[in-house]
DNA sequence: CCAGACGTTGTT
DNA sequence: GTCTGG
DNA sequence: CCAGACGTTGTT
DNA sequence: GTCTGG
C-alpha cells in the first residue's frame, strides 16, 4: 500500500514545521550534500527520506547488550564492546532525551545482513504489517523493541483500481495541513564486504494497518498515522520502552482524524516524474490555474501566489464502485493536456521531468543513488504550510544540529544481486 | 547439530 | 540476529 | 508503489 | 508473465 509518497521539503523546513507542532528537534541533516534526503512529490522506495527518532545509539534504545526477547540471562555481563563497536565509540554523543531528524533509505535492511541485499528483497520491506509485529518471532523483533521512528511526509499516494487495467492515483493528506507522520522502524547495518563495507547504512520501513472508513474505497490497507503531540506518538518514540508491549501495539491502528483524498495527475505513476501539481486535485480550478502560473512564471520564482493553498478539491472522490469508469477518463485527460489550455501557446513540456532511461552508463565510477534530477521546477514551498498554530518564534535552540551523522549513502540495488539478506549467519 | 527463513502487496 | 524444521 | 523492459550477432 | 529502476 504505502509505496509512494510526497516529501518535497528540505530538512530545515521539516524541522521548522515540526517545531511549530511543539515537537522537539535537536538535530537534522544538512539540506544538501552527500546523504541528504531527497525532495520529491513522487518519493519512491530506495530514496533517502527523513526520519524522526530518539537520539539513541545504532543498536537502538535500551541497554547495549540486552536481547529484546529477554532470552537467557547468562553471559558475563562484563564484556562491553557494544554491538558493532570498533571505530570510536559511536555513542558518547547520543542523548536519548534528544530527538533528531535523520536521512535514511526507504526499504529496511536488518542489521545482521552480511551483504548488500538484492533489490527484490529490499522492496519487500518498505512496509511492515502491524499484525506482523503482534507475533513474537520474526525479523522485526529487535527493531520493534528498540528502533521505532516516524517517517515524515506531506501525504501519500494510493492507486484506485478501476476495471482491469485502469489505475487512478489519489493523494491523501491531513486535513489540518500538518506534516504526516507515519509510524516506522529503522535499522543500521554495516556490510562485511563489498563497496559499502564498513559503512553505516540506515534504512526504514513504514508500518501499515487496516484502512479507516474514509479510505476503504481506495484500498484495504493504510500507513499508521500519528498525530503530532499525541500520546500515541509519545509512546511510540519513547526510548525507555525497549521491549514490545501492549501499549506499543495499541498505537498501531487506523487513523481516526480527518484526511483529504482526491485524484491527481496520472503523471505521478511514472517514477522519476516530479511536479508540485501531483499533490493538487487533478480537475480543480486551482490545478489549472496553478499549472498555468507555474509555466508562466518559469523565469521568476516569486510570481504570484501560485500554489499557495489549494483547499477545496471540488473534485472529491466521487463515487467508486460503479461510477468508477468515468471518474478518471475525462478529468484526467483534461489535465493531461490541459497545459495547452484554451489558447495559450505555451504547452506542455511541463514541469514533469521525464524519467530517464535505464541506460546505466556512469561516466564516473562512483555515485550510486539515482540522479537527483533537479526538478525542472523547484518548489520553494509548494502547497501545504498552513501556519495554523503560528506559535511564537521557534526559538532555534542553540544546539548544533550537526549531531546527526550523515548516513552512508545507499547503493542502488541491481549492481550485484548477491545474497538475499535473510540468509546469513552470524 | 546445521540450513534456511526471516517480508509486503496484489492477484488468483 | 533469532527461530524453526529436519 | 507503478512503469517499463524483457534480445542477439556483429561491428566500430 | 517476471524483474528492475526510480
Amino acid at each position: 500500500m504505502c509505496g509512494r509518497y510526497a516529501l518535497a521539503l528540505r530538512p530545515s523546513q521539516v524541522r521548522r514545521m515540526l517545531e511549530e507542532n511543539d515537537m522537539q528537534v535537536d538535530g537534522a541533516p544538512e539540506d544538501e550534500g552527500p546523504g541528504a534526503p531527497r525532495q520529491s512529490h513522487n518519493f519512491a522506495p530506495g530514496y533517502h527520506g527523513i526520519v524522526y527518532r530518539a537520539d539513541v545509539p545504532d543498536y537502538g534504545a535500551g541497554p547495549a547488550k540486552e536481547h529484546s526477547s529477554g532470552t537467557k540471562g547468562s553471559s558475563s555481563a562484563k564484556d562491553d564492546t557494544a554491538v558493532t563497536n570498533n571505530t570510536k565509540t559511536d555513542q558518547d554523543a547520543h542523548d536519548p532525551n534528544h530527538f533528531i531528524l535523520q536521512s535514511m533509505k526507504w526499504g529496511l535492511v536488518p542489521f545482521w545482513t552480511k551483504r548488500n541485499p538484492d533489490y527484490s528483497s529490499v522492496m519487500k520491506t518498505i512496509n511492515c504489517r502491524d499484525d506482523s509485529l503482534a507475533q513474537n518471532g520474526g525479523m522485526w523483533n529487535t527493531m520493534k523493541a528498540r528502533k521505532r521512528c516516524l517517517v515524515i511526509a506531506q501525504g501519500f499516494y494510493e492507486w484506485l483500481k478501476v476495471g482491469p487495467k485502469e489505475k487512478v492515483p489519489h493523494y491523501v493528506k491531513r486535513k489540518d495541513g500538518k506534516l504526516m507522520c507515519f509510524a516506522g522502524l529503522w535499522d543500521c547495518v554495516r556490510y562485511e564486504e563489498g563497496e559499502r563495507e564498513g559503512e553505516r547504512n540506515y534504512t526504514y520501513t513504514i508500518i501499515t494497518t487496516d484502512s479507516n472508513a474514509q479510505l476503504k474505497f481506495l484500498h484495504d490497507r493504510m500507513p499508521v498515522i500519528l498525530d503530532p503531540g499525541s500520546e500515541a506518538m509519545r509512546i511510540w518514540l519513547d526510548p525507555e520502552r525497549h521491549e514490545w508491549s501492549k501499549d506499543l501495539q495499541g498505537v498501531l491502528k487506523p487513523y481516526e482524524g480527518e484526511l483529504e483524498v482526491y485524484p491527481v495527475s496520472k503523471e505521478v505513476g511514472k517514477v522519476g516524474n516530479d511536479s508540485p501539481s501531483f499533490i493538487i486535485p487533478v480537475a480543480s480550478r486551482e490545478n489549472k490555474g496553478n499549472i498555468a502560473n507555474f509555466f508562466a512564471n518559469q523565469g521568476k520564482p516569486k510570481g504570484k501566489a501560485s500554489l499557495k493553498d489549494q483547499t477545496e478539491p471540488e473534485v472529491e472522490v466521487v463515487t467508486e464502485m460503479d461510477g468508477v469508469k468515468r471518474v478518471k477518463t475525462e478529468s484526467l485527460d483534461e489535465v493531461a493536456k490541459d497545459a495547452d489550455d484554451g489558447g495559450m501557446k505555451r504547452e506542455q513540456e511541463h514541469a514533469v521531468t521525464a524519467g530517464s532511461k535505464r541506460r546505466a552508463e556512469s561516466p564516473a565510477p562512483e555515485e550510486k543513488e539515482p540522479p537527483h534530477k533537479k526538478a525542472t521546477v523547484k518548489s520553494p514551498s509548494p502547497v501545504t504550510q498552513p501556519t495554523r498554530k503560528t506559535r511564537s518564534a521557534t526559538t532555534n535552540v542553540g544546539k548544533s544540529p550537526a549531531k546527526v551523522k550523515a548516513p552512508a549513502k545507499g547503493k542502488e540495488p541491481g549492481a550485484q544481486k548477491i545474497t538475499k539478506f535473510f540468509g546469513n549467519s552470524a
